[in-house]
DNA sequence: AGCCAGGTTTAAT
DNA sequence: ATTAAACATGGC
């Protein structure tokens, strides 16, 4: 089945792609030729979703694909999906009028004008993800993932291709210490997995709950899971839930892009990140994912430069 | 070779 | 209430 999504709010689509095309090794996220793709588990059935932007910035118009899927119901439910994981229900003007007081802010949400902190399908994706990516480099993280959703996560075929989707607590719920070891996670990092997992299977974790709750409240409930740290729950709350008004300000690639965009002579700390991020009020996260990206550009042109 | 990566927990000042 | 060490591996 087929469907369109009408906006009527600004939606740079390819900005979004950009950010998921970040690494080689995404398998989830997958972009090519403006066309975003990705396996989706809804009510139990795991569905290919194709997403093509058929708009434009200004009046961004989707085309939603999703084959094989015959129910009206369904098609529905991930149309919902798609619209949490672009935001489509957030405008991102009232970002760029609280910045607009910010020289650096200003010159990149001119470059990527319309761009919005893309959100996982659900919750639990977020917190497996951040509790993956604690400490290492972006490169083994991404290894880590692709090693774990291919063993745990619903195999796709389509137009013989294979296509995975990022496993789900049910999916997750066997998986041993030891084999994920053998992927090369921590000990530690399998431990919080596993346990946050079995804790949501059992209900003693209630994750849609958060979405009901205040900023402070979920901050404070992610906080009791072992493994979750406040970076991990500041992280959870924006790229998890498109809560704007969250920063993940010891996060060290935010760190990194402030350092370089404000001319800092050395690396920022959080405490640092955190008092300017006062200025930009309720949209700090958008904030944030701005100089996320505009530093992966920077760090992109450079790498090509050094390439010739 | 050694330090730093999308940090958190535990234990010791 | 801060500070240190351990955890794990890859990139530069």
């Amino acid at each position: 089945m087929k469907t369109i999504i009408n906006i009527d709010t600004p939606l740079n689509f390819k900005s979004t792609l950009d950010y998921f095309s970040r690494s080689d090794k995404e398998i989830v996220d997958l972009c090519n030729d403006n066309v975003y793709q990705r396996v989706l588990v809804v009510k139990d059935r795991p569905l290919l979703i194709i997403v093509k932007s058929v708009g434009t910035v200004l009046k961004p118009v989707l085309d939603l694909y999703v084959p094989g899927c015959r129910s009206a119901r369904l098609l529905s439910e991930v149309e919902q999906k798609v619209k949490r994981i672009f935001s489509l229900n957030q405008d991102i003007r009232p970002y760029y009028r609280e910045i607009s007081g910010d020289e650096v802010l200003n010159k990149l949400s001119k470059r990527n004008y319309g761009f919005k902190p893309p959100v996982t399908p659900s919750i639990y994706e977020a917190l497996i993800w951040a509790i993956t990516g604690q400490q290492m480099n972006l490169s083994f993280i991404y290894s880590l993932k692709a090693r774990l959703v291919i063993k745990c996560g619903v195999k796709f075929r389509y137009n013989s291709r294979k296509y995975y989707g990022f496993p789900t607590p049910k999916e997750l719920s066997s998986i041993s210490q030891d084999e994920l070891r053998d992927m090369q996670f921590s000990r530690r990092k399998a431990e919080y997995i596993i346990g946050l997992t079995r804790a949501v299977i059992k209900g003693d974790i209630d994750l849609k709950g958060l979405e009901r709750m205040n900023q402070e409240d979920a901050l404070e409930y992610l906080m009791k899971i072992k493994g979750v740290g406040r970076w991990t729950a500041e992280y959870v709350l924006l790229r998890g839930m498109g809560r704007w008004g969250v920063i993940p300000a010891d996060d060290i690639g935010i760190r990194n892009a402030v350092t370089h965009f404000y001319k800092y002579k050395k690396q920022v700390s959080g405490r640092e990140v955190r008092k300017r991020a006062k200025a930009w009020g309720e949209y700090k996260g958008c904030a944030a994912f701005y100089l996320l990206s505009a530093y992966h550009q920077y760090k992109e042109k450079n790498a090509n430069r050094l390439r010739r």
